[in-house]
DNA sequence: GTCTATATACGGATAGAC
DNA sequence: GTCTATCCGTATATAGAC
């Protein structure tokens, strides 16, 4: 799965890895020093070379775990039997609870501000998305169209509007406050969202 | 309205404030060297520092001129006395449309980069999107709920979710991949962001 | 007031001991 | 393999000429 370039795998690799993950996570990639990485990971500045060439393939390999760390396991599970009504205030606050959790904050706070500076990174944060995120929700609501408890129409695009609703009701807050919304306000995001989209698009009973 | 903190106004000031906005846009706080903000500048270092006493005021102080320049004028105008289906859509792609345009998105990016550093930007940029977004928004719909176009509702709540829908549908593809999204695809999110909001919130003409 | 030239520290990266 | 000690460029910030 990965024929990198020129990273050392070994004894240390991993304490070495999460060490340089906290830093960068904390500081950003340019703000991050070497020497920093050093002191969290508990070894010399050459052993951190002997693993890496450099600073920028470093911070490459970090976000590439966090990335596959963050998307490992699915983000919500859903039954797909259930009546929509039933289910997805609990999808959608599950989806909104791992959204303003950590690492998937911070991965996403350094993925925006490095999206320019390493757009690879930022291309495979946006393809994760899709792939766990975006995907899974529009089959669900697919299934409950099959089903006929949803009115028939574009279910990529009411999976993106979900998300939208979720991600831009909760991330500028938990982005711009250091103040995470605790469980109460994550619980009311998602089951309004719920309530929203259930008013736009479930079959009217009439 | 500014007792700054040692900050001389003068001259180059402006020319001085426009090139550091420029290179801190484009770099972030840390990657922006001093050097390369005076080249942008076309002024000496020692010029610089005879306006700003550190790097860090200068970047607070470009930041807060940004904020106030991207928010001086109205984000959007609303015809209080259209209906909700007639003005909606245009209101909300004239949202998106700002958004999504420079130097918005460059902001936007830098203040969640720069937020753990700078939380007092950070708040800042957070009250301005209440005050110039979420509240003339939520205004704009108590007008309609009082007109008995649209269903009484908590409209704070639904104008941060008019929010959460542009701004989630269009930040992420702006922000991580370099390719701002276009007319069409801006109007494509205004025209059906309004579709869900009406047809969640109007009022049932039965 | 603005520039050239410089002080001083810290950055990333490496050589060589063990 | 890992560490200590160091190289050397570049960073922020300033002194002094004009």
């Amino acid at each position: 799965m990965d024929g990198h370039s020129a990273i050392t795998r070994g004894r240390k690799f991993e304490q070495v890895r999460d060490g340089a993950s906290a830093v960068f996570m904390r500081e950003g990639y340019a703000a991050a020093s070497v020497d920093e990485i050093a002191r969290a990971a508990n070894v010399s500045k050459a052993t951190l070379y002997s693993y890496f060439p450099d600073k920028r393939l470093m911070f490459q390999e970090v976000l590439r775990a966090a990335l596959d760390q963050g998307f490992r396991e699915a983000v919500f599970r859903a039954d797909h039997a259930a009546a929509p009504a039933k289910a997805l205030p609990g999808v959608l606050t599950t989806l909104a609870g791992w959204l303003v959790s950590e690492p998937q904050l911070s991965l996403h706070r350094i993925v925006v501000a490095e999206a320019t500076r390493f757009p690879e990174i930022a291309a495979a944060y946006a393809e994760a998305v899709q792939d766990h995120v975006i995907r899974p929700m529009a089959e669900l609501i697919d299934g409950w169209i099959a089903q006929s408890k949803i009115m028939p129409h574009d279910t990529d695009q009411s999976a993106h509007q979900l998300m939208a609703l979720i991600s831009g009701q909760l991330l500028p807050c938990a982005l711009l406050s250091e103040r995470v919304p605790d469980d109460v306000r994550i619980a009311q995001v998602g089951t309004s969202t719920a309530i929203l989209f259930l008013n736009a698009y479930a079959k009217q009973v009439a």
